[in-house]
Formats: C-alpha cells, structure tokens, sequence
DNA sequence: AAGCAAGCGAATTGCGGTTT
DNA sequence: AAACCGCAATTCGCTTGCTT
C-alpha cells in the first residue's frame, strides 16, 4: 500500500477525475463519487481508497484558495503539498475556459434574494481561521493571482458595482429616506474610474458616503488590489469613504465594509512599481 | 558523528448519517 | 437491509535539529 509521496502523473489524473465532477456538479447532472474512485483506482501507484478520498479534500483547499467552487462534501483539508497546486495549474492551463466561464450557473437557484445584502464584520475582527491554513490559501492565491484576475474582470466589477447600488437603494428605501436614495449616483459608470469610489450614496442620517466596490468570487479573506489613487481619496475624505469588499459574489453574495484607515484592517504590500529614467 | 527528541505532514480507519 | 457517503480523530513515519 501507500507507498511515498503523490507522483506528479496521480495528481494529474486526480485532479482531472475532480474537475470533470465538479462540471457535473455544477452542472447539476449526477454523478457517483464511488464510481469515479473505483475507476481511477486502478490507474494509481497502488493507493487505498482512503486516501484517494483525503486527496479529494486536499484540492478542494486547493480550490478554496484560489477563490473557485469546490465539490460539496469534499471538505477542503490543509496539510497539501505544492505539488498538488501545481497539478491543479497545470489543469487550469490546458483548460483555459473554466475560469473564464460565466459565473451563475448554479444561480438560478438563489436569485430571489433581496436586494440587501448580508454585511458581517470584516474577517480582521470576526474569529481567526488557523495561521496554517491561512499561510497555505494565501500562497495559492499569490501563485495564481487571484487579485489580480478579479482585478482585470471587469464583467465581475460591474455586476458588484450594480449589486451594491441596489442594496444603497433598498436600504436608504427601508430607512425611509427615498429622497436620499434617489441621489445616489453610480460614479464610476457615469464618469469612468479615476474619482477613487464608485457609488456616491449617503447614510440614513444624510452623511455623505463615498463606496469603492471590491468584487470575488472567492472567500473574504481573498487578497485584493487598491490603487494609490483610491488609497489617497481614502485619506482624503476619510469620514465619507469607505471600501465595501463583496465575497462569495457568484453563489451568495456576502460582504463587510472596511473603513479608513485601512492599514488597521490589511497589510497593503506594494505589487507594481514605476520605472523612470533619469 | 551518532543518537535522540520533537515536530510535522500524510494518510487511514472507523463511525454516524443518508439514500436506494 | 445494504450500499453509499461525508467527516474527523488519530496514528504513522519521516525529517530536522539538537545534544553529547
């Protein structure tokens, strides 16, 4: 039995096996989790059937750090190697159109939601996940660039951007304050980006209120890019600003706010730099 | 250099719940 | 009743670092 490590051809098969019932999943077909194990069984270095399933587990954590679905039921398991989110970039790479496939297949189901959404505290001062864990999704998220994907799909910003005008709206309508609600302009669409929010709103109590919209798919602690321009604007109008970070965004959109300064909530580590000549 | 302890990652077994 | 599924506590074994 068990003998070493995963070589890079199992996690290979492996993880193609997990990928094609994750489609089905989606896709909402049925599948047989023990079919698919006893078919891939064979094609293994003599694996038990046990730890083809802790396997499973090990890329659905894969996956929840790159900030995709995973298979229910897989539980994500930590502990796994670098080898193994090599395997699953390698998938990625041959099959370039599952990221770039349109989130909400699986809406349908949630679309009667209200317009409100569910705004928590931001993770910073909700309960910790394990350090471990957290160090792992992290270095997948860097090795994948998950911000910066999110960052260049505009198709994902705008539907965020339109989401939190709605929930604007409906809770100003709620508060009672339609005349306030009917203010609120979506800034970044009439006037492009470059004013360093997106949605010009206002509280209840009629207080300005200048929201920079971040928009993933993924978890809420998924890494996100800000830019020195939305960053000083931050500063600027410290009082009024503040960043609205929504999670989870394909499946059940779930969101907390973050206010300035910001440097008291995340670690901003710079990622692009300017060369000039001189 | 060898022996030992500690730590850590990997994996397995078994159990409780659910579906057919 | 039987098969199936999901899950987690726990064990195993290897590596690493420390001590003598």
């Amino acid at each position: 039995m068990a003998s070493g490590p995963w070589t890079d051809e199992e996690n290979d098969l492996i993880v193609a096996d997990y990928f094609a019932m994750l489609a089905d999943d989606i896709a909402g077909r049925r599948y047989s989790k023990a079919e698919h194990r006893r078919a891939l069984l064979p094609l293994l270095n003599d694996r038990s059937e046990g730890s083809v399933e802790f396997k499973h587990q090990n890329i659905s954590a894969v996956l929840k750090g790159l900030g995709e679905d995973w298979i229910p039921g897989y539980k994500p398991a930590f502990n796994f190697q670098m080898t193994l989110v090599d395997a699953v970039a390698r998938w990625l790479d041959l099959h370039p159109d599952w990221l770039g496939r349109l989130p909400g297949t699986r809406l349908a189901t949630g679309m009667r939601e209200a317009a409100q959404i569910w705004i928590a505290p931001p993770p910073t001062l909700s309960n910790q996940p394990p350090p471990q864990e957290l160090d792992q999704m992290l270095h997948v998220a860097r090795k994948f660039d998950v911000a910066g994907r999110d960052e260049r799909n505009r198709a994902l910003g705008r539907a965020g951007e339109e989401r939190v005008l709605a929930h604007e709206h409906a809770t100003l309508r709620a508060a009672g304050r339609e005349d306030l609600a009917r203010k609120v302009r979506w800034v970044s669409e009439e006037e492009g980006d470059g004013a360093g929010y997106d949605i010009a709103s206002y509280a209840p109590d009629g207080r300005p209120r200048l929201i920079e919209v971040k928009t993933t798919n993924g978890w809420e602690r998924t890494p996100f890019h800000i830019t020195r321009n939305e960053l000083a604007v931050a500063d600027e109008r410290r009082a009024e600003w503040c960043l609205f970070r929504m999670w989870n965004f394909s499946r059940e959109p779930r969101a907390f706010q973050l206010y300035p300064p910001l440097d008291a909530h995340v670690s901003l580590t710079p990622t692009s730099f300017q060369a000039s000549f001189n």
